[in-house]
DNA sequence: AAGTGGTCTAGACCACTCT
DNA sequence: GAGTGGTCTAGACCACTTA
């Protein structure tokens, strides 16, 4: 659909060293020659090298070339926002969702404090956990500000609800801001998670924006201690350099 | 020292909006405003606000302006390669730091594994613990390539060692990797920490990377429990779209 | 219709690396 | 000196929002 030359180029490049094509260590055709290659001007390759860049398949470094990094094929996504679905997926392992509600209520409480909502709104409350290898390790509970999101079913919740959300109801999510810490397990948590002895749980709590601003959804997800795992690349950033 | 005018502007902004001076949700002046006010072109101007919105002090939306985001002030930074110094200091807490050990000893074996060096070779080994407002909480291991860096001191240790690195030695410091996951507590944290009633502990590895791609250091960097915190910030990125 | 950000061009000069 | 990536310019056209 994105008839954009950068994003093309970046998906090219990234598809091709992602499934091992183009091998880490490779140097990629310079700049010059990219610009000859595909007969576009020279900002728009660096536009996609940047991207490459940022998501760390490539490193440039002045005055050499760019380089191909094997940080890309293991552990993807390095940061970002993806599902559970997707992410299972690609890791290939045999995963399975359980929906335990999907509900319209009020907003509770506990969750107002993070929807930044007025008292009185409704949301959609989903219940899920997340199956994988025959023990249920991760638990979802998610809330859906319902001015946004005016209808959830158990259907859509057993699937990809962000499918559902961008394809759908056309919401555009543009970012998010994570945090996580580890807690005492609730009552809930031993009920609907195989805990087996573990006395605490990864509390992963999501916020995530539309592309206007506007807070649409929380997410709290609950993990087992030992099926927990983040992986974050990080570039040194120009602004923190002194 | 450096006199790229997209990082002059991009620091001019992003310090008046985590110090409070511009206001979440007030609106930036537009591309070509700031275009006329600094007399360059816009290129260089969207280059700052590309900046600006990737680490999330701002938000653009087509054919509106670009707006101040409200995470920016709190939890800094959103991501990215900063020290535990910096960090604490940022804060505003008390913290102290007690070294254990800076040797220059042999790889050990465990760790041969994570620096991807021959088995042969050397490194400086720093233990540290991080005592935040009376208690050990952190315990910190870095292993440093000797080929790399030659010499470490116990002074150079309890103050900061990525100062040293950068400004003594003039490593350029480039890109990292973290990998975080909850473990049992081994008999050395218990020892070194004061690990209370926890039987686990976080364990945060960081993988640094120099500007020329060489991996030079490995630290497990091993948190109780209840004083871990870590958040992100990520942006849906252009090349995740279908 | 005017203003906004998103993409793209065809140049230019610079600092760096390699030989 | 030739090649590389880093910065910057002065234009252009587009899609979107607001009035």
């Amino acid at each position: 659909m994105n008839t954009n030359i950068f994003l093309q180029i970046y998906h090219d490049y990234s598809e091709r060293i992602q499934s091992g094509e183009i091998a880490a260590g490779t140097k990629l055709p310079s700049e010059n020659d990219l610009t000859r290659e595909y007969g576009i001007s020279r900002e728009t390759v660096r536009k996609a090298l940047q991207l490459l860049s940022e998501n760390g398949f490539i490193h440039k470094i002045k005055g050499k070339g760019s380089f191909v990094l094997d940080l890309g094929r293991m552990n993807f996504p390095l940061s970002g926002l993806v599902s559970f679905k997707e992410m299972s997926e690609r890791i290939g392992r045999k995963s399975q969702t359980i929906v335990y509600t999907t509900e319209h209520i009020p907003i509770p409480h506990a969750v107002a404090r993070h929807l930044e909502t007025d008292k009185h709104a409704t949301v959609w409350q989903v219940i899920r956990a997340r199956n994988i290898e025959g023990e249920k390790v991760i638990l979802d509970k998610d809330y859906f500000r319902s001015d946004v999101v005016p209808l959830l079913t158990k259907e859509i919740a057993s699937g990809s609800i962000y499918a559902y959300l961008e394809n759908e109801l056309d919401l555009q999510i543009s970012y998010a801001k994570k945090v996580i810490s580890v807690e005492d397990a609730t009552a809930e948590d031993k009920e609907l998670l195989d805990l087996k002895q573990y006395t605490h749980v990864v509390v992963v709590r999501n916020y995530v924006h539309l592309e206007d601003t506007t807070l649409f959804q929380y997410t709290e997800s609950r993990h087992r201690l030992d099926k927990f795992q983040f992986v974050d690349f990080a570039r040194r950033s120009p602004g923190e350099e002194k």
